[in-house]
DNA sequence: AAGATTATATTCAAATTTGAATAGGGAGAG
DNA sequence: CTCTCCCTATTCAAATTTGAATATAATCTT
């Protein structure tokens, strides 16, 4: 649903064909917010075609290269974009990390062997914690709040991933992730 | 992939049929860290049976009901376990927020419907960031630390979603999303 | 005791995602 | 000058996910 809301979106702003939204979505990192496959950029855009929120405007053939089709939103595809933001606003949707579920079973494996890939890991969460930060400061005074507020939320996001990560090796590396009847964090 | 990770994972501790192992993913509220459909783990079922990574052992008929099938591990499943687990861990794979997108777009709508949305959600935030530390608290006595890791990692992400949202409600509220040129935090 | 709901167990078609294949053009390296 | 790699642009088959359909038993309700 992210992939229709999206091309809906920057068919807003300008009449586009799809490669040209692909390029879009890179320049402003969207590609880092969601997954983008040129595969379903291409259905997505057939089956808002299909439906009529999007219609083809011209077809521009260079003889050598493939046809490029430019689309344009239509008055129902705008009303779909509303419905949609506000849709994914109120949703309350669970935000699946599957690296817990792989911690959750790590367990019936060998704990020095989870240790070793822990402390990778960490290093590279590090790394992105460190880097999101970096795009935040560097944007601060050049783009407006709202995209401000997504790298911020993005720092924030993997730095309390970070922290739980590094409570986690803590555990692991003292083998005592199989202790019951103790608490995260001491009582003040 | 997390859906076989889990299969494996539970069949390591006994041997059980596909509907057996949404009862006990259920049980341990694994389905709250991924996502869970009958489809897809019967699906995932059958195609670790084809690769041999689980065998069936029996077919128990009672006439009346479908027949059950019950799996065990086998060799190359243990194999494949340890090595999902530890690849799991070791890649940094990027979480999706489908918000984040959301409202990168939504300066195209009414921020009045916006604004009105956005506080909905954030009231089922904080049922959910109190949910969440409830569970904790609750389970803190009597589970091993790695599932309550599991279970304070989770609150605190959702504290981490709360708070973005308040300071993003703000600036929608003040209409100043558009701003250019202006820090989040005021400078100390 | 009939009727309604929930639990057991699995299958299926349709929707969607994935990853690779296609195919020509331009740009830079050696 | 030619080889290799990347960019433009799209399509396709195969893998996977989704949501609903199926069929019967057990339990609860009135």
């Amino acid at each position: 649903m992210s992939m229709k809301l999206v091309i809906l979106g920057l068919l807003l702003e300008r009449d586009m064909h799809p490669y040209e939204i692909m390029l879009v979505m890179k320049e402003r990192s969207y590609n880092q917010m969601m997954k983008l496959q040129m595969g379903s950029l291409y259905y997505a855009v057939d089956k808002l075609a299909d439906e009529g929120q999007i219609e083809a405007t011209e077809t521009i053939s260079s003889s050598d290269r493939p046809d490029k089709t430019i689309y344009r939103i239509t008055g129902s595809g705008k009303a779909l974009f509303e419905q949609l933001v506000l849709q994914q606003i109120k949703k309350y949707e669970q935000v699946y990390h599957p690296l817990y579920m792989a911690l959750a079973l790590s367990r019936h494996i060998d704990q020095s062997k989870v240790e070793k890939v822990l402390e990778e890991r960490i290093r590279e969460t590090e790394h992105q914690v460190n880097f999101y930060y970096q795009v935040y400061e560097e944007h601060v005074m050049a783009v407006p709040r709202s995209a401000l507020h997504l790298m911020y939320g993005r720092y924030e996001h993997s730095l309390t991933e970070l922290k739980w990560l590094k409570r986690l090796y803590a555990d692991v590396a003292a083998r005592r992730l199989n202790d019951i009847g103790s608490p995260l964090f001491e009582e003040i």
